[in-house]
DNA sequence: ACAAAATCCTACCTGAATGGTAGGATTTTC
DNA sequence: GAAAATCCTACCATTCAGGTAGGATTTTGT
């Protein structure tokens, strides 16, 4: 499992504040019961969101948690790696270019940089619009060739 | 993180077989010792492997582990799964087509789903046959713009 | 002024999984 | 029959996922 539910949430976040803001500051409270998520724990990822300019806040009454940019702004990379830490496939890899020691003779690693490589092209295309809009084509047309609800 | 050291040492371990038998059976101790690896916990992947038909093995004196297919029948999929359980990258996506009672109406599965194909996608279009021979183009080729080490 | 509505912050907790380890039983070869 | 090898069952420590609890702080509306 390489998404935990932390950015999974994280992700429904997004798309919450972006569907339900209409400019206007979105709270906690509303996009828990919305979305059927434990309020606290939400809380704990709203945080990191913050904490990493996705979101920005507003206290008191009639506050809420707003988006920093228009969705198109947003890619899914970014969110994820955010909220995750890494998206690194494997824990030989920790960030872009720092590998472990074994790296010069391992034959394996150029199978993990690869893959990591599609994952970052993958989500790093996709934006939060996309997501919004339901644009099927873009997340799943690539490479779907047997999948005939498109 | 996607792939745990299961799945990795499964990996390092299909390769050095397939890189020192020479139709001959390799011993646990032998792949071990050559991968710096502790002995014992191979002991439970490579049991992994033989159940899932990867691997065949000799008893006794002289006896060892042995790929039951050519290097290029194999793709790194398969291996990955059966050692990991799953590659699914989010744990709404349980099995192939099989989601989580909400998904009718989630915004957020086309963009895991869409994943799931990318890394499958990838990863079954890998051999064993390409680790081996080093082929950097194919595992890293199609998606790496910016690398200069090609 | 004050209550209500909201975010912010620190700390804690539980169960499962990861990453192993230990010891002996069994099989085969030389 | 000893040595070399796999096979099998059980155990274990640490980490992390996935939350929960409680109160402090800030702002608004009346």
């Amino acid at each position: 499992m390489m998404v935990s539910t932390k950015g999974r949430y994280a992700m429904t976040v997004m798309v919450d504040i972006a569907k339900n803001s209409n400019g206007k500051y979105v709270s906690l409270a509303d996009i828990a019961r919305r979305e059927n998520l434990s309020n606290k724990y939400l809380e704990s990822i709203i945080s990191i969101l913050i904490k990493g300019g996705m979101l920005k806040s507003l206290r008191g009454k009639n506050g809420g948690y707003k988006l920093t940019r228009e969705p198109k702004d947003y890619n899914i990379s970014e969110i994820l790696r955010l909220t995750e830490g890494t998206l690194a496939s494997v824990n030989c890899i920790m960030q872009e270019g720092v590998t472990c020691d074994k790296a010069a003779t391992c034959s394996t690693l150029p199978l993990w940089t690869g893959l990591d490589m599609v994952i970052e092209s993958y989500l790093g295309s996709i934006t939060l619009k996309d997501i919004i809009d339901g644009n099927r084509k873009k997340m799943l047309g690539d490479y779907c060739n047997k999948c005939s609800a498109l």
